[in-house]
DNA sequence: GTCTATACCTTGATAGAC
DNA sequence: GTCTATCAAGGTATAGAC
């Protein structure tokens, strides 16, 4: 990696913390500038305009989540391991200035993403359900787990839930995702 | 309600509507005071700043919640059709216009917030979780519903789902609500 | 209470030198 | 690849006439 990249991959880390922090509306190609030490045209160079930019982010973001997902063999195959990692992964995001997850995010600047970006939030969604939807249905099919109802649906309302909370947890301290996570496991029947 | 008045009015009804559609950095003066036929300098007479603006919302948003809880005796204290009202209210807010939820727009705006609108969501989203949590405990003790773990928490983890929801929504369409109702109906035992 | 006019700032983006 | 310089557009906010 040499001085070029390293300076490209410097944009998206921190445009990706900045994403995370206050949405696609409420930061600068300042606000990311500044920090690195170089000027505004630097980053325009790199990502001639903001949507190129989110869409980078959007990519990376996916990538993060395939690649935690990709790791479900490596547990053998359970199901539980891989609800704890969800947990664990969301409280380390927030614990590393990353508060929100970029689905609410996206969601609020609704109305000014460019079609290509809301596809591919879109698809974001899907897979990250998706992959809940598998753990749950295996679980369920081992005895891992207990639950009622289509295993997609109910990992579309963990997924919401987790989204929330982040929100939440804004305003009331990350205090909250302990209790939460705990009555997630109860309502799993994880705690036996 | 005189002439007067009525401006004052419609300057919330529209900022309400639009801070729900695209979040605290994403609607302008401008954007309130065209549809509202009137010029920007209108609005700062009523509202001097954006934040005085912003407050009056969460102050009205709050008042509808507590007009909406504060039905529960008339409902003769049974707790699933209260949990019923709060499915068709959230519906209801997003085909009106208001896709997203007080709580998840200023989460994304969180650092231009003023302290005492922080403080102010804080309370709005106790004062929901509260009432939600005497709902489900009460539902609990009559056997209108079935969950296990602390009514408080679990209430938490209900209102963080549905504010996610609405995000997913904006993405995913708005078939999502009536199935993970559903799934919610299921979690609680009320379809039984 | 609403208007016109305007001050002042930040934004995303571009052109051209180095 | 990064810089300086500059742009047009749009933002919040204020002053003063009506």
């Amino acid at each position: 990696m040499n001085a070029l990249t390293n300076t490209r991959e410097q944009i998206i880390e921190t445009a990706h913390q900045l994403m995370l922090q206050r949405g696609y509306n409420g930061f600068s190609y300042k606000d990311i500038s500044k920090p690195l030490g170089v000027k505004n045209a630097a980053i325009h160079y790199h990502f001639p305009c903001k949507a190129d930019l989110v869409r980078e982010l959007i990519r990376e973001n996916h990538e993060l989540l395939k690649q935690m997902t990709g790791e479900f063999m490596a547990y053998g195959g359970e199901a539980r391991p891989q609800l704890e990692g969800l947990f664990a992964f969301t409280v380390q995001q927030c614990g590393c200035g990353r508060p929100i997850c970029i689905i609410g995010a996206l969601a609020v600047d609704y109305e000014d993403l460019p079609e290509d970006i809301k596809a591919a939030n879109e698809a974001f969604i899907s897979d990250s359900t998706s992959w809940l939807s598998r753990v749950l249905e295996l679980g369920r099919e081992q005895g891992e787990l207990e639950f009622n109802g289509d295993p997609e649906i109910k990992a579309m309302l963990i997924m919401a839930s987790i989204q929330g909370l982040r929100q939440i947890a804004r305003f009331h301290g990350t205090g909250v995702f302990a209790k939460a996570f705990d009555q997630i496991r109860i309502d799993l029947g994880m705690n036996t």
